[in-house]
DNA sequence: AGCTGAATTTACTTGGAGTACGAAAAGTTT
DNA sequence: AAACTTTTCGTACTCCAAGTAAATTCAGCT
């Protein structure tokens, strides 16, 4: 395991046990090395940011594959996407935190969105040419689905004010309709 | 106007001029007074982007209001009210920026997030009661709808990859139909 | 004018990001 | 093996913005 490796694995440890909060020191703290070590070897905080955003991304893109790889395409395995994506959100409540608390309109919350939008855009698109549906809305969708995703989990996360599961399928709902009718 | 409303005013003047990354100096400087009078007439920071948010959302509220008053609350008038979100959004893209500022987690963003909801869910509720749908997951859908806009609009901010109505139309594509059927 | 109290400004503290510089450890040369 | 060089690391700093306490000015009153 490379330093960089295990400092991001630290970092984690400290997100997870701390919270979305943690300061530069904290993980260097819990890493057992000084600041400019974690400088030099990880970056920047936003360096930092966008490491663990591959990271979550990674996960997420797993338990969506492992949901889904017996599923054919359709509405069903849109649903179970949803869900596995906001459980993996519940698990890892303070990474979701951590990676998505500066705006939309900072740099590292752009790259995560861009990154999660790249297996939707994927699947949208086939969703989309297979049918012989129009392609082009496609990219403003993936970015509205992370949006969606995003803030509903959140909002979800602060007050649980439905079970999760029911939470994913109210988007499922929201979006797979559209999703799959032509432009009219 | 009151001391209050002439600070925020001269908020509103030098993020609208300087961009989102403006200090709470910067703003007591325009405003021609000094820091602590800021603090004693609006509170810190938060609570500034509070008093921006719901600015920002009456804005949101009367754009729609006009855009829709002769609507007959089918698709036309939700992709109008799309656009005419879009379009605020656009013009005052340095306050969008600076009330989304905070991630989702943040209790300024949460709050922002409640205010834009409350008019989004009356009117889904409207839509679904009016058709005799279930209403119960308009709230998720508020939220979702939200994260959409916020998303999609910062993305499209960012790098302008579509012109502004074709992103609103396709959010409206992506959410209108799963606002009107049934749960299937 | 001098005094009291409110309003305001200056100048400070605090906290976290990021870094310069000195100390220590490892390797290199004779 | 000792002295010297180079790299690595940690201490202790700077910097910046938020937020605040104490000093000051100003208004009203006697």
């Amino acid at each position: 395991m490379t330093d960089r490796e295990q400092l991001l694995a630290a970092a984690l440890r400290v997100i997870r046990a701390e919270g979305p909060d943690v300061t530069m020191d904290d993980i260097a703290a819990a890493a057992g090395v000084s600041k400019p070590i974690v400088y030099r070897n990880i970056g920047d905080k936003d360096a930092l940011v966008e490491a663990l955003s591959e990271m979550f991304v990674d996960r997420l893109n797993e338990a969506v594959e492992r949901a889904t790889t017996r599923g054919t395409g359709g509405r069903a395995t849109f649903a179970a996407s949803m869900r596995a994506t906001f459980e993996v959100i519940d698990d890892e409540r303070n990474l979701f935190l951590f990676v998505t608390a500066g705006g939309p309109g900072t740099e590292s919350v752009r790259l995560l969105v861009a990154r999660s939008s790249i297996r939707i855009i994927e699947q949208f698109t086939a969703l989309r040419t297979g049918t012989g549906l129009d392609p082009l809305p496609v990219r403003t969708w993936a970015y509205a689905t992370v949006g969606a995703i995003q803030v509903a989990a959140a909002m979800w996360l602060r007050d649980g004010y439905r079970d999760r599961d029911s939470v994913a399928d109210d988007i499922t709902q929201l979006m797979w309709p559209g999703l799959t009718t032509s432009s009219g």
